[in-house]
DNA sequence: CGCCCTCTTGATCTCCTTCAATGACAGTGG
DNA sequence: CCACTGTCATTGAAGGAGATCAAGAGGGCG
């Protein structure tokens, strides 16, 4: 089932709400690591609920340069910043197996209609997107490769522990090195390097697949940004259509 | 008056919704240049409206190094990103004098609430700032500084167009080279190599304060990403309320 | 077993930064 | 009218972060 913790990290939502999430989507695909879920340039008509796995987005340059705009985790809705245009602007690929399902554009917009508080909801979530993208672009054009790591590995972190994937600041992470350097805009090999510096710092350890974050606080003092802290329930978020008392 | 023409890209308004944009706005403030209209932090109570001249939208590291996120023309919204935040993400700085006019938040939950497709209407807007960030990101990341001044020269080019700004493919750039350097992620002497290069190269020609693009197709086909073609009146967009027959 | 993918490490190169100095120009105050 | 100041563009020289090229090692899988 589509997990809505996202949702719900901007207002409490009534039953209904909760039950309109969970059949947006239509029935569940399960995709292979290396899968394609859908490539840049194919014709959109809806977007995605990732429901389990990770799933990365990339894009590829005029000069042939691949960049992965972002790794999406469970929860997360993927290919929306598709839904203006005519063809999909980015590649979305199964890192793990995953599972997806697809939302129509005419359910979306059914369910807009029908209950403005989501559509609200909606619009915060693209938010959100957007102010990742915006730090994301700031420490790759300005920090160094060091501080880039750190930041993904404190960005990561924080989005797997409200899923229960976090132990003892202790995760699994399915990145090779170069899904890593083309998250940050360098090299598999200069991803290596500094990775091992993190280590022999004693900041991080490795654990087979398994990354572990030995010294949170100096790593997020190394990190050029530090996650953000959304609002709850901004007061301009419009009331429950629903009828049901909150 | 608040030019609307990036709401005009995605439909035909009434007349109603277009005055309803028009009076969006409280009362037009002027900006000098290097005038801060708002500050990284600051409580957010609203978004901005920017009628006229040039603004930045900054961020600062947490190492000090500064990145302009965006270069905002008339017709752009300002500080929406901030909207699902308690404090603001980003610097909004006059780069020419600038007149900018305030939206609280109330006034645009009420927009919301009475206008189900304007509100669609500024979500498919926040979706066009999340994809020129993620060409943004693209582009910092794996395009060299000679690709990416390119870049920043057709995306300019491209969004003062329709604003009639350009003449025989010249216009006015107000941006001192550091500014460059910090929405590309370069220093200002780098910036300042590489525009010599463009120059040399027979690619554009400076006529003072104004910049001539003497070779448009070698500049985009330089450039690491082209402008994106927006998607006019897609199906799911919910019909106008206001009665009017368009 | 052999193949492919990934990680790892070394050596070299280069794009961009850093530091520094100069000149052009506008504003400002005497 | 002219020194004084600050901003910005420009260019040179040196240094460094990261890229590129290359090769070997380990491991999963047919």
């Amino acid at each position: 089932m589509y997990p809505i913790h996202r949702w719900q990290a901007f207002a409490k939502l009534t039953r209904v709400e909760e039950e309109t999430l969970a059949n947006l989507g239509e029935g569940e695909v399960v995709r292979r690591p290396g899968e394609t879920i859908r490539v840049e340039g194919d014709i959109v008509s809806g977007v995605y609920l990732l429901i389990r796995g990770w799933v990365m987005s990339s894009i590829v340059l005029q000069n042939g340069a691949r960049l992965i705009q972002k790794v999406h985790l469970p929860g997360d809705m993927l290919g929306t910043a598709s839904m203006v245009l005519p063809c999909a602007a980015d590649t979305l690929t199964a890192i793990t197996e995953a599972s997806v399902a697809f939302v129509p554009f005419g359910r979306l917009a059914d369910v807009h209609a029908r209950f403005p508080r989501l559509a609200a909801l909606f619009t915060f979530a693209v938010q959100v997107e957007r102010l990742a993208l915006m730090d994301a672009l700031v420490a790759t054009g300005r920090a160094s490769a060091k501080e880039q790591l750190a930041r993904l590995l404190v960005d990561l972190h924080t989005r797997l522990t409200p899923l229960g994937f976090v132990r003892d600041d202790a995760f699994d992470l399915p990145l090779t090195q170069e899904i890593i350097g083309d998250l940050s805009g360098l090299t598999a090999v200069h991803v290596n390097r500094k990775l091992r510096e993190l280590r022999e710092e004693g900041l991080i350890a490795r654990e087979g697949q398994k990354v572990r974050i030995l010294k949170l606080v100096a790593l997020r003092d190394l990190s050029p940004t530090i996650p953000r802290l959304h609002r709850f329930e901004p007061p301009w978020l419009p009331r429950s259509t629903d009828g049901e008392s909150v």
